[in-house]
DNA sequence: TTATTTATGTAGTGATCGCTACTAAAAGAT
DNA sequence: ATCTTTTAGTAGCGATCACTACATAAATAA
């Protein structure tokens, strides 16, 4: 069935390292000459492969979000929806500050300034920040139809503090944060969001 | 006394676009070419006036420091820890989604991913951060000696909470987040400071 | 073997990057 | 007027950008 030659590098590998680095130093600050010398191919090959830089961009969000460390939908299943946001944040928290690999969330940080022509990255990763709101708001939803959460509460604005939360996380991470002071600041916005509960379900004249 | 031939533009004008356009789009975003179309100005005149594309970006900084909106230093000046805090939140997410200016904080966002050999533009701006993080602890600090504040508070994690809700408002701010929505969030991150205090005035023993 | 197919390395495409000689223009000083 | 000084515009610097034509190498298929 195969004809002609084989390739002669491991292409999810190269995927992976091309990943870390986009990750690092973001879209444009990844050039197609670093990236051929980080993966020790020539530029055609990386071509062949991956169509172009932009597309190789995309396959390494793809694998972000998949292979890559994904603690949100881990913990977005969790029974409970305390325990569900408060593995969100300390899961991606865990994530940020895992010296392996780079400090924050690719998404949140990758493509935040980004020069002219080039808008449509930003976009790409805007749109999945905005995915990745609405499953939180999923969640929050579904905890209350659970009878989880209380009724009243706004899980459009619940969902924006936590992810709130995350993104600050991400360049506090980039900043030199440590693990434990990311879970220290976690414990925080989980009071927040027990506040924020009990003053719904006060409302409400709920007693728990 | 002045001899030669006048400037033919404002400098003062030209360094206020240049910063809307380095805020709004990031230091790489933006190039020489795009700065001289939107001054109206050439390269020449560009670099007589700036030095050069950093030094231009360090005095936009700068500018959005001082003359720019600064709501953190007026905040932290007002009188009551708690208030000051809530202040700085506040006035910082009305800055954030102000309409008239780019969305979110440009010390936060416009250096986050950065090409080989610009580095130190962000290292620049993460002192930047440092900074404005050991003003809010300042603060806190502040706070506990006026009895304004438990002692057991823990000042510098305290400050990084309020610091990862600025951050996280910056970027909200980026995808769209409106004013009411932000102070939403605020309100939020408020009871979590209001829960964090509770906690540590209960610890020891202390009833307001 | 020979033919075919695919991947690779070399070298270089036009475009843009930040930046700058060089020259012309426009002001004050005399 | 002329000289001097400072700015502004033209044109282009070398370097790098993302990307690719071209020829070669290495595999399978016949």
């Amino acid at each position: 069935m195969a004809r002609g030659r084989p390739r002669s590098f491991d292409k999810e590998a190269a995927l992976r390292t091309a990943m870390e680095l986009f990750w690092r130093r973001g879209y444009e600050g990844v050039s197609v000459a670093m990236l051929t010398e980080a993966l020790g191919i020539t530029p055609t090959s990386l071509y062949a492969a991956f169509g172009s830089k932009g597309e190789l961009f995309d396959a390494a969000i793809e694998l972000y979000e998949t292979q890559g460390p994904s603690p949100t939908d881990r913990a977005l299943l969790l029974a409970g929806a305390r325990d569900a946001i408060e593995g969100l944040l300390r899961g991606n928290a865990d994530a940020y500050t895992d010296a392996r690999t780079p400090p924050g969330c690719m998404v949140a940080l990758s493509a935040m300034n980004l020069g002219a022509g080039h808008e449509e990255v930003g976009g790409k990763l805007a749109e999945r920040r905005k995915h990745d709101l609405s499953k939180i708001e999923a969640r929050i939803e579904r905890g209350i139809e659970e009878g989880d959460l209380p009724a009243s509460l706004d899980a459009s604005v619940a969902g924006a503090y936590v992810q709130t939360v995350l993104h600050g996380l991400s360049i506090q991470s980039r900043d030199g944060c440590s693990h434990d002071r990311a879970h220290a600041i976690v414990d925080v916005a989980m009071r927040g969001w027990d506040a924020m509960v009990g003053e719904a379900e006060k409302a409400e004249g709920i007693r728990h």
